[in-house]
RNA sequence: GUGGCUGUAGCUCAGUCCGGUAGAGCGCCGCGUUGUGGUCGCGGUGGUCGCGGGUUCAAAUCCCGUCAGUCACCCCA
């Protein structure tokens, strides 16, 4: 009979330690950034009805063609998240919060069908905040800087923050047809493919890479000249304010993003290390309309993704934010045959400290060398002899203190105490 | 989704052009005499050469398909 070797999916993979730690380790350092600026954890399904992701624009790639929708058992359709914004902001819409602004973060796995690369997958994760509740700029700048000081917090110092302003309905539709008419007008100098982006949506022709596009583009309107009186006061506020905290930006006029629903204040972080075309390790912007598309009253919103297996690339990159490393504190070496290393394990555990042990009643010197492999300091020795005297043997496998003899009894006080001489 | 490149031991790779029956380094396992790792020495394990089909007396090597990775476009985190 055929052996089937199965393996994980195109665009997905199997994280193993210590790339996993490392990716919990990111994490964690992203919840208390996130803490410290007052934001609570949401954790959403993964799975959502496909009508609060269609919301995010039927022109995007996300949505038309990149979206992992099914029928559900009832008939319903269903999808798993191609982001986390319009999950949060369902959410936020359905338990209708008082207190306002409503201010979350969030991590976790999110599925879009594309062409695998580096850095590029169809599981991949994010980890981000989402603001509901205030158009004030100062929470544009507060959601902006939480990002940078987060990749600052990593380690990081390769990253460049791109902003943009996207305008609002005063003064876009405007900007729209004048961008339009323009594109228009050069339309057998496009390429093929913008040409085609042209018909579904003008402003994501500004985000062409192809040669061929490059001087159109470059004499193309820009946003950021059409913004309405208002507007352009929102976004000087948000400069001002990032500023203030010494924030380096760089404005990028062309700036679009690929989700419909941004208006006024975009930005993006890309990676200077990253020499491909994955160099964006986390985008966002505000929507203001997006909590009426789903239903909600009209509520201006604003919020970051940032993604986690980029961002990690990145910092490969500029040799930042490493794996933890994950040796236990101790490693027992039982020579009695391993019914000793069973009970000291315990132990140890019990009291609080990392301890491995060899197996399968292999030699002291493989045991040692499994020992020396795990990365534990300290290493306990339990034998004949030991058993006889209710000791243990306890060995410094880093330092210069040799071999001691421990009672049985106080090895696991002793170890705490080696192990935290402050205490 | 379109196009290019790649796929040989756990890992990094040589061998592929000019078909003849698989190699290196690292890792892993063991030994270097009485219960001791990291260095060193010796020995060993390990691959249906991504998978399937075809051509051939013979295929890792040529051809086709397929899967996967990767690069560019697209898109985006």
């Amino acid at each position: 009979m055929a052996k089937t070797k199965f393996q994980a999916l195109r665009g997905t993979r199997d994280i193993l330690s210590p790339d996993s730690e490392r990716h919990r380790a990111l994490v964690d350092v992203f919840a208390e950034e996130a803490r410290l600026a007052g934001y609570g954890h949401i954790m959403s399904p993964i799975f959502e009805e496909l009508g609060v992701f269609q919301r995010l624009g039927d022109s995007t790639d996300v949505v038309s063609k990149e979206m992992y929708a099914f029928e559900d058992r009832d008939g319903s359709m269903i999808a798993l998240r191609p982001e986390l914004t319009a999950s949060v902001v369902r959410a936020f819409v359905q338990h209708n919060p008082a207190a306002l602004p409503w201010k979350a973060w969030y991590e976790g796995p999110q599925f879009r069908h594309e062409k695998p690369q580096a850095g590029r997958y169809r599981q991949f994760s994010q980890v981000g905040i989402e603001v509901l509740g205030s158009d004030d700029p100062h929470i544009d700048v507060e959601v902006v800087a939480l990002g940078w000081r987060f990749y600052q917090a990593l380690g990081m110092s390769q990253v460049s923050l791109l902003l943009n302003s996207l305008g609002d309905a005063s003064c876009r539709p405007a900007y729209h047809a004048a961008l339009e008419t323009y594109l228009r007008d050069h339309f057998d100098d496009l390429s093929e493919q913008s040409q085609a982006t042209l018909e579904k949506n003008p402003l994501r022709v500004l985000d062409s890479k192809r040669r061929e596009d490059a001087g159109i583009i470059a004499g193309a309107p820009l946003m950021v000249d059409h913004l309405s009186a208002e507007t352009a006061e929102h976004f000087a506020a948000v400069r001002a304010g990032l500023e203030a905290l010494g924030i380096p930006y760089e404005i990028s006029p062309r700036l679009v993003r690929g989700l419909d629903y941004y208006t006024r204040t975009t930005f993006e972080f890309a990676s200077t290390a990253l020499d491909n075309a994955q160099n964006a390790v986390g985008g966002g912007g505000r929507y203001d309309g997006l909590a009426e598309s789903l239903g909600g009253k009209p509520t201006p919103g604003i919020g970051f993704a940032l993604g986690v297996d980029r961002i990690l690339l990145a910092c490969d990159a500029e040799e930042a934010f490493p794996a933890p490393r994950t040796a236990p504190d101790v490693f027992v070496v039982d020579l009695t045959g391993g019914a000793e290393a069973i009970l000291l394990t315990d132990i140890l555990r019990r009291a609080g400290i990392a301890a491995d042990r060899g197996f399968d009643g292999r030699s002291m010197k493989a045991q040692m060398k499994v020992a020396d492999r795990s990365g534990a300091p300290w290493a306990v020795i339990v034998g004949e002899d030991e058993v006889a005297n209710a000791t243990v043997t306890l060995r410094d496998m880093h330092g210069e203190s040799g071999q001691t003899s421990v009672a049985r009894d106080a090895l696991a006080a002793t170890l705490n105490t080696r192990l935290h001489p402050e205490n």
